[in-house]
DNA sequence: AAGTGGTCTAGACCACTCC
DNA sequence: GAGTGGTCTAGACCACTTG
């Protein structure tokens, strides 16, 4: 067995995928199982695969689905509303958290400031054409921001509001990106199945004299995005 | 059951692996699965997700280990081997593929070269202090660089010699970062256990002409490394 | 040979969606 | 209620590493 039989049902299940339109209804698991001559189990496991993968969808109760292609959002300091809608896609948010909460020792480094300062906390899911696809946390430092709560429309574009309403100009910044799976709380925002890998991406922007400005997690479902970063020549 | 058993079995296996250092070894599954009172399929769920974090690490035949932080690799046109050493690892690098082979439609496309003409094929699995952590698969027009067979030290950095030897200038890029599960053919190579997530870098280089010089497909394991991008700000 | 993780089976029940 | 995917069990055998 030096190949695994659900590798070997995964490939031949691709090309099923692949005879079947996008968005067509895969059949039952019970009954591929039985067509393939396998159980269940390895059956699950080649469509677990080409979920995380981003080529089939479940749905529970519904069925299975083939996927549409993953969506390729920029890595960059833009608002997230404009670059969706520049792919001719349409944003939309869901406010789950906005209030204060006090630093931890790892953010108020971050942030600059010291362990149980104030901070903002806004947590949102992003959506994608109705989908959700991303889960994002943003802090950020309430002395700095103190109008924040009122000034910001919480279902609006908060680079839109740092950049035009308090006068935010961002400078150079960093991110992380890493894979995670999701824990459960954070899989149910995204309405996702449990352990499937996520696409984790840590900034932490400054402005232009270096100041930090937001600490943001933004955690994305690895099965309907991907990112595109652009690179610039070393100039030794 | 709002909560999976193999969630809460990870949340408490987590409190475990902190009480143990890193690299020490934990008890086999089946003892881990009967202290906590559940089947070995559950205890390896909880595994599983926790290898995939990162947070631990198998090994057949010998057990299951606390792993070490995952390694963080810039997202830029540097040579790997420079990035490594700059953090204080040290790199390596095995050829698994040195050959010309005919360009199909998609790779021609990204080179401006037209389908069947030939390319280098050059795979090679990267190392970090001994272990695996990525696959790395290189394709460049065999028109535009006829002796680099001759030239090029396949286990030295194909960087320098481009930039050093054959005097190629890289100008601004573009890289694509996904998540994917591996083949088993590169879950071997990368001596990972399959369907682990793993990161999906696809670059296309260009020189300071636009002009493409390379079109690099790098395979890296998830549960070791991530990237870091350097954002620049917009200017509207 | 013994012990480890890796794969696989058969079967069960739960949670959700639609009729 | 029927049918779907999601979770879980108990048990088996395989592949690999070490003594």
């Amino acid at each position: 067995m030096s190949e695994p039989l659900h590798f070997v049902v995964k490939t031949r299940l691709v090309e099923v995928v692949e005879r079947l339109g996008e968005g067509a209804a895969l059949p039952p698991e019970r009954v591929l199982a039985k067509d393939f001559g396998v159980s269940r189990w390895t059956m699950r496991q080649a469509i677990r695969e080409l979920i995380a993968d981003g080529r089939l969808r479940a749905r529970q109760g519904q069925g299975t689905f083939v996927a549409t292609p993953k969506l390729v959002q920029p890595l960059a300091l833009v608002s997230y509303t404009e670059a969706l809608r520049a792919q001719g896609h349409t944003p939309g948010r869901e406010v789950v958290a906005f209030e204060q909460i006090a630093a931890d020792a790892e953010l108020a480094e971050q942030l600059n400031i010291a362990a149980g300062d104030p901070v903002h906390l806004l947590e949102r899911v992003l959506f994608a054409d109705g989908q959700p696809i991303g889960l994002e946390t943003t802090y950020l430092t309430v002395a700095r921001f103190p109008t924040l709560k009122d000034e910001l429309d919480p279902t609006g574009s908060l680079y839109r509001c740092l950049t035009d309403q308090l006068g935010v100009r961002f400078g150079a910044g960093e991110e992380l990106v890493e894979t995670v799976i999701a824990t459960p709380r954070e899989a149910e925002l995204l309405k996702a199945t449990q352990s499937l890998p996520m696409l984790l991406l840590h900034r932490n922007s400054r402005d232009t004299s270096g100041e930090p400005i937001e600490v943001v997690r933004s955690l994305y479902r690895g099965d309907r995005v991907g990112f595109r970063a652009t690179l610039h020549p070393q100039t030794p």
